[in-house]
DNA sequence: CGGATCACG
DNA sequence: GACGTACGTGATCCGA
């Protein structure tokens, strides 16, 4: 048997795919993304190198996808049919895995209309009947129905990544049932990816029992008869066509013609000179100097030369020589076009479609991106390159002359096509805004990048003193290209002359406008490139540059509130602090001004002579709720009034008063503005208004949450992650005792109350939740005590045995800081990087506070991570469920709202807990599960 | 416009 | 010997 064929099929773009999720975003010295590219490579020259041993292919061929469109598509118009985009950053590397292949000068075929499984099934078929063995390399489960043995020829399969033999065995292990009755399996479990309607409620366990018992599928649709009357009866009749249909769309189609012959398959080693160009173009340095180390191509091992188990997993990027940066001359205003007719604005389009990069800006009425009208668009194609199309300039007054502008409807007509072209780059700054104007006007835009997100995933914390802080595009300018962007203030001017973008002439106009889309695009040029070098690449393209599309359609999206609720509750507020404020002012003896804190202070300790008051350094009396609860303590009835005064004040002031004006007159919604760079931790945060801290704690702020509610028909619903910070410390700090508990579902504070104190009492419990968060925090030994009401001695040794209990936590401390000494900056489990300028301060406090955040920031960091990961899938696995009606509203830092129709909460319960619970992986693995707690209710309140 | 206060995770 | 004590946010009010 030793000169028995043996035909590799490697399933190329199932591979791709996985390859992208599975390895890091590298970019060649051309800023291609090449990271699929290179796990491909790397596989290719693995199997190569496998020619002639015993189990390696003697010959060899890749098949890949032309397009989706197949026979199944004739019998079923749905099929793939909710298959979403592939993300941005992996449509660039479709093209090079043909470069790829060809470069191993390796047969690839793809043919129209005919998709890659059923050319497998195909060849491998072919094969077998030659007597050739056949291995797919492929881990897809719709091939699995091919593996087996037919007059001594073996098919079987391949999975490189885990370097995993599938043969008989392992199909049976999957599916209960051997390899020629998958087929029946998948016809009654369906397939979500594929949109392959199965069984509604018939998963892979009931479909395989199903198989297993009766036979095949036939038998089991007709088995339904005589079963007793259950819900799988019922679904099994009722669905029967579904599954029918099925069984014809998961069986491969064995017989498509054969475009290469077997023969010409054949591996004969690799000729290095085609590789050798591939590899040094896209900067595969270190697969290159394999190759170059003898006669070392792959598949030809030599005497001199033999195989060796290298490491080939060094990223590309750091090994290419960058590209230089573009040659950019000074900013020059006079070079910018304003475009004010159809056909220069078509000249640019065409010019843009040609640059495949285009860098855009839009002007608008006003700063709230839900309710600006657009006034004007900018593009930029290079340095000084750049125009701006003036669209409702001199709208305002009716009676003035209005400039020459192409009409609104025209400009977007023609440009859409561009915005929403695959193949044109929109780079942005900050990019959601634009988003949300364009939204309105039916425009989409994609693929997006985001000078502002790069900044950011690049520079997080790296200010120092308030300068150089910040992401906005006026600061990067000068930080990063030395220009000093003209002000807004000095076009539009200020206060009450202030006038609106429109009614700027459109000579100041055009040099505004076009200017902030030429620094986009040239900061582009200098902050893309660093992201692979300095890190930042994975972070970017796999959490924040997805998340932007996100979070612009939550904002768009908005909540309801019930605003006859809230001006109830206000005038409920106002009853009762005017009744509060009369009674304090009897107490003290006098009319003051009971929201300032100064006139407060000097009433308490001056005027009615309480002790205690301290100063601070503004030389006023501390009057915040600890120093009031004291007083109460101390008999004060006084500070019990003001206390309930200042509760309702600011539940009034902030968000009974305040929501009520936030509703958008247009959509009856409130739309909040997240911001992705807001918090140095990678957290979002959100503005105007600020949905992220709605009273909750307590039973009065709560009636403001009752006040969320959900469109008629419809519920919201509230899903937590629980405990998600202390599991993350848990994880990362490798606390086997704390591990050990969330692996078992206990109760976490009740367990450190155990560990600390022996026994749980309500008491140790709060205690010991005090404590754990105080290490999530930086603990000391004096802000414990004071929490916990104990001398900092006691205090001392509370944090002595935590550290006893739970040694991991002091090490993790301990490494983080010296890392971040050494280097600059803390990561996250997802290389998520803050910086810490201050950590090596002089002055003690500033450095003591840079070294507590600087504890805290991998684990909230990290927190942020994962639900921004939840969040980027969320959309797709709820269509993939046919849950298109559930609509994600809200992102409260551990917790995500949706708004979804009444009968959907059942599987969209389902789907979101997967989606959070899982979304750390495939990335990171993590030791403790994630928890998600799921409510839901007519109102956000009652979803709690 | 900064400080004090307090709403959230 | 003094400092100042839990991480991350944003909104509102007062008063200079």
């Amino acid at each position: 048997m030793a000169d028995k064929k043996h035909l590799y099929l490697v399933d190329g773009s199932a591979y791709i795919f996985r390859a992208y999720h599975r390895l890091p975003p590298l970019t060649d010295p051309e800023g291609t993304p090449v990271g699929a590219v290179y796990g491909y490579t790397t596989m290719l020259w693995k199997l190569a190198e496998d020619l002639d041993k015993a189990e390696g292919p003697t010959h060899l061929a890749v098949i890949l996808d032309k397009s989706s469109h197949s026979f199944r598509n004739e019998i079923y118009d749905q099929y793939k049919a909710n298959r979403p985009a592939p993300p941005e950053d992996l449509v660039p590397q479709f093209p090079l895995i043909r470069d790829a292949t060809r470069a191993f000068s390796l047969p690839c075929i793809e043919e129209p209309d005919v998709e890659a499984d059923d050319m497998i099934a195909s060849y491998a078929r072919a094969a077998q009947a030659q007597g050739w063995d056949v291995t797919i390399v492929s881990s897809d489960k719709d091939l699995m129905q091919l593996v087996g043995e037919k007059d001594g020829a073996r098919i079987d399969m391949l999975d490189t990544m885990k370097s995993a033999r599938i043969y008989i065995e392992e199909v049976e292990e999957k599916f209960g049932v051997p390899p020629e009755k998958v087929g029946d399996v998948l016809a009654l479990m369906g397939d979500s990816v594929d949109n392959i309607p199965g069984i509604f409620g018939v998963g892979p366990k009931t479909a395989s029992k199903l198989i297993a018992e009766h036979g095949d599928l036939t038998a089991a649709l007709d088995s339904a008869e005589d079963m007793k009357k259950s819900k799988l009866k019922e679904r099994l009749l009722e669905h029967r066509a579904d599954a029918e249909l099925s069984r014809i769309l998961v069986t491969l189609k064995e017989d498509c013609p054969l475009p290469v012959a077997l023969e010409d398959m054949k591996l004969d080693g690799v000729p290095p000179g085609p590789l050798a160009q591939f590899l040094e173009k896209h900067g595969f340095t270190s697969l290159l100097r394999r190759l170059d180390a003898g006669a070392g191509s792959p598949g030809r091992p030599t005497e001199l030369n033999p195989a060796k188990q290298e490491n080939a997993s060094a990223p590309a990027n750091a090994e290419g020589s960058r590209q230089p940066l573009p040659e950019m001359p000074k900013v020059d205003r006079s070079a910018y076009e304003c475009v004010q007719s159809i056909e220069r604005l078509e000249h640019w389009i065409e010019r843009a479609r040609a640059a495949r990069l285009v860098a855009i800006d839009t002007e608008t009425s006003a700063l709230d991106s839900m309710a600006a009208d657009l006034v004007g668009i900018s593009l930029a194609l290079g340095p000084n390159d750049a125009c701006y199309i003036p669209l409702a300039h001199g709208g305002t007054d009716m009676f003035a002359e209005k400039p020459d502008q192409v009409s609104l409807d025209a400009a977007l007509s023609a440009l859409r096509p561009l915005l929403a072209s695959d193949a044109v780059i929109k780079v942005l700054h900050n990019g959601k805004y634009d988003l949300n104007v364009l939204s309105r006007y039916d425009v989409e835009v994609a693929p997006v990048e985001d000078t502002m997100v790069i900044s950011f995933d690049l520079d997080a914390g790296r200010g120092l003193d308030g300068i150089g802080g910040g992401h906005g595009m006026d600061e990067l300018a000068e930080r990063h290209l030395g220009h000093t962007c003209i002000a807004f203030k000095e076009v539009c001017g200020t206060g009450k002359k202030a006038i609106p973008f429109g009614e700027v002439p459109l000579d100041k106009a055009t040099e505004y406008a076009a200017e902030d889309a030429d620094v986009t695009w040239r900061l582009y040029q200098h902050l893309k490139r660093r992201l692979p070098d300095e890190g930042g690449a994975a972070i970017y393209e796999r959490v924040d540059r997805p998340l932007v599309p996100v979070v612009a359609r939550m904002e768009q999206r908005g909540i309801e509130v019930d605003r006859a609720r809230l001006a109830k509750l206000s005038e409920e507020f106002a009853t009762e602090t005017g009744r509060l404020e009369k009674e304090i002012h009897a107490l003290a003896g006098a009319e003051f001004t009971v929201g300032s804190p100064k006139q407060l202070g000097d009433v308490l300790f001056d005027t009615l002579g309480y002790k205690g008051g301290k100063k601070g350094k503004s030389g006023q009396y501390s009057t915040d709720q600890s120093v009031l609860e004291r007083l109460s303590g101390e008999g004060a009835e006084i500070a019990d009034k003001v206390l309930e005064w200042r509760q309702l004040s600011k539940l009034k002031s902030t968000y009974t008063d305040a929501l009520q004006d936030a509703i958008n007159p247009k959509t009856g919604r409130v739309h909040t503005s997240y911001s992705l760079v807001g918090a140095q931790t990678g957290r979002l945060s959100s503005t105007d208004p600020n949905l992220q801290n709605i009273p909750i704690r307590t039973e009065i702020g709560r009636q403001i949450r009752e006040a969320f509610v959900a469109e008629e028909g419809n519920v919201l619903l509230a899903a937590d992650y629980s405990q998600i910070e202390l599991r993350l410390a848990a994880h990362m700090a490798d606390v086997g005792p704390l591990k050990d508990a969330f692996a078992n579902g206990e109760d976490i504070h009740a367990r450190t109350a155990t560990e600390m104190f022996g026994e749980v009492t309500r008491d140790t419990r709060a205690r010991a939740k005090t404590i754990n968060f105080a290490i999530l925090y930086g603990i000391s030994r004096w802000g414990l005590a004071g929490r916990l009401k104990v001398e900092p001695d006691e205090a001392q040794a509370m944090i002595d045995t935590y550290f006893q209990r739970f040694p991991g936590i002091q090490r993790y401390i301990l490494e983080t800081l010296e890392r971040v000494r050494e280097r600059g900056y803390s990561e996250t489990l997802f290389g998520r990087k803050t910086w810490f300028p201050r950590i090596s301060s002089k002055n003690q406090a500033e450095r003591q506070g840079s070294e507590r955040a600087a504890i805290n920031a991998p684990i909230q960091g990290t927190s942020a991570d994962i639900i921004k990961r939840a969040m980027v899938r969320m959309d797709e696995a709820l269509v993939n469920a046919g849950l298109d009606k559930v609509r994600m509203l809200l992102q409260v830092h551990d917790e995500l709202v949706f708004e979804l129709p009444e009968g959907d909460v059942e599987r969209a319960s389902k789907v979101i807990e997967e989606v959070m619970a899982g979304a750390a992986g495939p990335a990171v693995s993590l030791d403790v599960p994630l928890g998600v707690e799921i409510g839901t209710g007519k109102s956000w309140g009652a979803a709690h």
